[in-house]
Order: C-alpha cells, then structure tokens, then sequence
DNA sequence: TCACCCATGTAAGGGGTTACATGATTGC
DNA sequence: GCAATCATGTAACCCCTTACATGGGTGA
C-alpha cells in the first residue's frame, strides 16, 4: 500500500489539521514547490482514493456561503504519514535544462556559451530572490528550529552557491574570450 | 517543431559523431543521467521519430558480425541543435523526497529526525563519490577547459557543499538532542 | 458591475520507468 | 559451455501538466 507522489505531500499537509484541496494546493506552491511539486489535477483525484483507502476522512465545511470540503488524517493516515517517513527509502530526480546545454556548448560560439552561462546564473538568481521572500514574510514568532526553515535554509544556501559558481564560470569564459580574442 | 526531451540529449549526442541508441544510452548513463537521464523506452521510438523528421540519418553499421544502427545528424538536425541551445528557455525540476520527509519531520521523534539527516548526507555522499569516480577516470589529455568537466565540477562542488550542510543539521540537531535530555 | 479569488473537478496528452522479449557475440 | 555485454525494441503503466469547465463570493 504504497503512498503516490502526491499521496505523499497530502499526508503530510493535513499533519497540521483538515485543509480542502485548495488550501493544500496554495500550501505546497508556497512552500515545498521547489522540491516537490503538485497539481490541481493530482491533489483532488488523490483526495478521493486516499478517502477511499480510509487514510484521510472528508468532510463539508463551508466557508461564508461558500462550498468547501475539507480533509483530516484518520488514525491509519497517520500511521502511514509516519511509516512513509520511517523508510530509508528516498528518490532524488533533476532536470536540469541549464546544464544540458551547457554539457553540449561546445556546439556555441564562446560568446554565445558566456550568454548562456548568464541566463543561467540569472535563473538561479531568481529563484534565490523567491526564496529570500518566503524567508522575510515568516511571521515572528515561528519556532526557529522548525524543520520546515531547515529546507528554506537549505534552499537559500544551495542557490547563494550555485549563483557564485555561475559568476566564477563567467568570469572564467570572459578571460578566455579575450585571451582568444588577442592572441 | 519543438525538440522532445529526450530529442535534446540525442542531438547533443550526435553532435560529435555517429552513435547507436545503445552507445547514446551509455553515453547518458555515464554523464549527463544526474540532470537529464534518459531510458531505451525513450530512446528508440525518439530516434525514428527524429529521422522521420529529417534531423538524423540512420544507417546501418554492424560491428564484428553483431547488426548495429548508427545515427548522424543531418544539416537540419545540426540547425535544430543550435536553434534549442540559443533558446533561453530552460527548465528546471527538482523531486527531492528526503527534503520532503525533513519538511515534515515533526512528526518524527528527534532521533528518527536526526537519523533521517544522516542518511540523506549519505545518500548525497554517494553520489559525490560517484562523481569523483568519474572525475578519476577522466583520459589524461582532456581538454581541461571542455563544457562537460564544467558540468561534473559544479556536481562535485553542489554535492560537496550539500554534504557539508548535512553534517551542521546533525551537529545542530544533536546538540539540541542532548539539551533536551539534560532539562 | 467587474475583476479577482475561492473552490472543485475532468480530459487530453506528453513524459518517463520498468519489465519483458529477443538474439548474437565475446571472453573466460 | 556460460556469463556478460552488445544491441534493439515494445507494452503496460504511472506521473504530471495544462487547458478547460463551472460556479459562487467579495470588494472596489
């Protein structure tokens, strides 16, 4: 009984109390996005089999007028929320464009190569910059410790280094553009 | 005329000479597989689709009386190399389960949290030595300065870095460990 | 009134892995 | 003779995104 993906984020997401899909959407965009992402058209066919399954326990809870059907762990859920984060198991998957094309620049023109290097440092940088707004809008008081700061962190810190490669490799392609260029 | 994802690393791998599905599925294992991997189910129905596009010409070559096919870029399979390595578009994904297990570790007891961090570091840490090995065995006469030594540094120096930070989280996670029980 | 957000869903289609199937050759 | 490697492919199946569809509520 192997949880999904999703199954997986769900679980994880009504730890802290029922949530709709909605709000479990709007959860994971606004925070475990970056590693682990998740669809409208994953969340509420998986709400459904995880009720069926007896790991999470629907119920209506309208919000001003508003339909809203919102999902807590039952007591098996919890159980395998837990069981899923005892296993050793751990899947670690990249795709990463960027560095494709860098692998094949070779193919470029040394200008073209440095161009590409800074699109990438750019990206990198704008996902750092999304990172650091996530991290100034924690509202005081939040356990510093959480674990949920530990993957910012992470995060932050990850980026902040892959940006500083990027720079290095620029200025590394540009004193070898102009040893080329006056040779 | 947008180049699937596989397509990408099959005109990459053409780029510097005739190749079988076979060698070009090697040739990702053995490189490019930590970014952008690639599996036969993927490869081969993409390289009829590529010569039915005219991007590749196949031919056959067998090699000591075993049937082989070998692939070459046609001129417009070169253009449409250059056409996606020019396009700044680039994606990037990440699936990081053990982040996504810190996320939400706690509902772990701090032991099980702390041993969760020791074996993500242990998985990142074989993965750099995977890389190392690689490294190892580069030929001597490489070009030091070639794109993919760029692209198996910046592995090693992320995953170094990332080893790093595992081992603070334990140091960090154990001190407040051993607090807890002295209280 | 209109735009925006809350809220829930489905369908199509592409992406990707795994297992299976087949068979020849090479080296021990 | 046997195992490993070379070599090519298919089928089933899951994963995931995107676009579409629907409708009510809220605030300017």
């Amino acid at each position: 009984m192997g949880l999904t993906s999703v199954g997986k984020v769900i679980l994880g997401s009504l730890r802290t109390g029922p949530r709709s899909g909605y709000e479990i959407k709007q959860l994971v965009d606004g925070s475990t996005r970056f590693f682990w992402a998740a669809s409208y058209g994953q969340i509420y066919p998986e709400l459904r089999r995880l009720e069926a399954e007896g790991l999470i326990r629907g119920k209506s809870e309208p919000r001003g007028g508003r339909k809203r059907r919102v999902f807590e762990l039952t007591d098996a859920g919890r159980d395998a929320l837990r069981e899923w984060l005892l296993d050793p198991e751990m899947t670690h998957e990249v795709r990463d464009e960027g560095l494709l094309k860098l692998f094949f620049a070779r193919a470029l023109e040394p200008d073209e190569a440095l161009e590409l290097v800074r699109r990438m440092r750019e990206r990198h940088l704008e996902s750092l910059e999304r990172l650091r707004q996530i991290e100034a809008q924690i509202p005081a008081g939040t356990n510093p410790r959480a674990f949920s700061l530990l993957c910012l962190e992470y995060g932050i810190g990850v980026k902040e280094w892959t940006v500083q490669w990027h720079e290095d490799v620029e200025r590394r392609l540009e004193r070898a553009g102009k040893k080329e260029a006056t040779r």
